[in-house]
DNA sequence: GAGGCTTATTTTTAGGCGCGAACTAACCTC
DNA sequence: GAGGTTAGTTCGCGCCTAAAAATAAGCCTC
């Protein structure tokens, strides 16, 4: 409600976003169909379009005959005015991928990781965007940002700052330790399950949707919660703990500390826990991924009641917040939600239409994400080049040439 | 992140709004002062100021002397431009109340309400409306708008509708009603616990902050977000269902049907329902509001272990939204809510520690409510003023003069 | 009590911006 | 190649804010 004042300028610049997102997100697009998609006049359109052609940030792309008319010229984003960096911080290995700015993947790396430890990590990172770079030819001039997705939350200040109680960082300067580490390119680092949440909206089961949530299953769970088509980060960029608010008020202790949490009953872990704690007949498998396949897909009746319980808790999970944030959508997405919700979608959307209130219930769209195994880097990626799509490209605010 | 395109006067009607907005908030300023405040130039903080003068809509508020040089004039929204009107439409009555535009509160109804049925809730809103004009000697010609607060869910589509179960009212087009009913400035109608959470936003416990939580817990529960100064509302306006999310799963049926809702563990209701099935010596007052007074003093076991349930289940709901929406405050209301808070509020902040995740809740504050009984009238009143500032009163739009 | 000093506000000037109208470009059909 | 049609550009106008200059309105000192 309360803005801050404007020029001319930031008029300027809030157009020139406009047409800048309008041919990133609807592809190429004649200065006519901006004109009419913006609301901006034709003259208009076309003095910013020129401007931006001058830049290098757009490229004209072929045209299309009309019939009896001149035709249209078609533009679009150029891909190649600068390249933008991923970078999945897991818990096994680290996973680097460099984009251009049509967000095709150029090269990727994957590094393993021993232990998660700050240091080692942010090294990592330093030689895997090295390695994209050398590896398609890209100049290290030429990249607008690296975005950073990493496990836990990510206070941003003058420099960000991580916290994962999980994996035992505590206030870790990251942003920092990557900077010396000798990465130049601006750096954006942000919670994980946001920049997936991040890819869902731009290029997956998200698109469209201006208030969504995305909910991803893995080995605990987590949500990204999008109104207004801007991502939800709260006073201190917190927001979003959807695993640790509490279900069942006195339950079963979380890793957190405690009682009740809704990922001590609805991550692959809690399933396989509490799968292992039913039926003592030991699950064979060697990770958590095929644990939980043999899991989902076993017959025995153990099995069954632990899978229907979980698709329970998951729905009314899903549900609270159905009734919290009235969505449009509800994208279920992570390694473990994407295997649950294959075999049983149908029964998480009725054990969500079970414990939510009618009214927001009709409202929302239920589906399986839509990204795939690279969504994080993917949504870390995408960071940058929301950053230069929001500003509008200002020559005037500092900013490497592409 | 997708705006709209603007124009040169879109930037005028921002910054008659930015201007419009510092003064309404921060009370009488000089030119200068607005002119820093804001960031404007104090060239276009004059003219505009001076267009806002001309228009009637600010007045000059006596001078200060300064220490040896010209004294500033200080400038107020005029009290006078306009009024306007907040409605609470409450399950035993509803309440009008006239304010001008400094908020001073010019008059009040009561009107006694025997069953809440749509009708004769417009008339009476139409009734109250013109006995305070009329109390008052305002013409309504002067009135800017009529807010009116609501039990339930409203739908802002042309004109709004209301959805409340508890009162069984299905899709009423209560403001369709209302104008028919004769009521002729502007409506504005809005859930109640969402004009309340306004109301502790401008005036009460929640001024300043940009990310908060109000929470209100009268008969039932339900909860006002705001994110970066926004009054969250979902995609059909129907988010902030607090109530009615999942606390304990499988556990107690709540009368919206499902099991476990929070509203079955934390209202007055339900704690005084839960004390009688406790203690079987049945409380003799007559009404909730005194049985809840009663069911808080008293010394019996069967009391305090009510109470002490209801302050952990309350705290653990808490910690859910401070998990979720990561506030920077969280502000307790509602009358069970005050009544609770004055005297067990360590006690709730405690169970809330206990629930919530560390860095979350290492972030926010939690203070009891500070505005009266007539809170929801009040928010409901601020609608019609926010929709001022938020245009800047642009003269261009359709706008009843003062 | 006159001149100088200080601070507040207004006026003037300059640089931008988007829009609408008029204009040019590039194709088609007959 | 004349006429028609659609796409894109140029130019003048009205508006906007910022910066600089001018004016207003007090206080202080000698």
């Amino acid at each position: 409600m309360v803005r801050a004042r404007a020029t001319v300028r930031d008029l300027r610049r809030q157009n020139r976003s406009v047409l800048l997102t309008a041919l990133f997100l609807d592809g190429p697009l004649s200065r006519l169909q901006l004109s009419a998609s913006t609301g901006l006049s034709a003259a208009t359109a076309s003095t910013i379009t020129g401007e931006l052609l001058d830049e290098g940030l757009l490229t004209e792309a072929g045209s299309v005959e009309s019939d009896g008319g001149r035709p249209r010229v078609l533009l679009r984003v150029n891909p190649v005015f600068g390249h933008v960096v991923g970078v999945d911080v897991g818990e096994t290995g680290i996973k680097v991928e460099l984009f251009d700015l049509a967000m095709t993947r150029l090269s990727t790396v994957d590094l393993p990781v021993a232990a998660v430890r700050p240091g080692p990590v942010s090294e990592l990172v330093a030689a895997g965007v090295a390695q994209v770079l050398s590896a398609s030819g890209v100049p290290a001039s030429s990249v607008l940002g690296v975005g950073v997705g990493v496990p836990g939350t990510v206070e941003r200040g003058t420099s960000a700052v991580v916290h994962a109680q999980t994996i035992g960082w505590d206030a870790v300067p990251l942003e920092r330790m990557i900077r010396e580490a000798g990465v130049e390119p601006p750096l954006f680092v942000e919670n994980g399950a946001k920049t997936q949440g991040q890819a869902e909206m731009w290029f997956g089961a998200g698109r469209g949707a201006r208030h969504a949530v995305i909910v991803l299953v893995g080995s605990g769970v987590g949500v990204a919660v999008v109104t207004g088509g801007v991502m939800h980060r709260g006073a201190t960029s917190n927001a979003g703990e959807w695993g640790h608010t509490t279900i069942v008020y006195g339950g079963r202790r979380c890793r957190c500390g405690v009682r009740g949490c809704l990922e001590a009953y609805a991550g692959a872990e809690a399933m396989l826990g509490r799968y292992r704690e039913a039926a003592r007949d030991g699950s064979s498998a060697p990770d958590q991924v095929s644990a939980l396949e043999e899991l989902l897909t076993s017959r025995s009746a153990a099995a069954r009641r632990v899978v229907e319980e979980s698709v329970g808790y998951l729905g009314a999970g899903i549900a609270n917040l159905v009734n919290l944030f009235n969505p449009e959508r509800v994208v279920l997405g992570g390694w473990a939600g994407l295997a649950l919700g294959a075999r049983q979608l149908d029964r998480i959307v009725a054990a969500t239409a079970e414990h939510a209130l009618r009214h927001p219930y009709a409202q929302v769209r239920i589906e399986l994400g839509r990204t795939g195994p690279d969504a994080v880097a993917v949504g870390a990626a995408t960071l940058p080049v929301a950053a230069l799509l929001e500003t509008g490209a200002d020559p005037r605010s500092a900013r490497r040439a592409g």
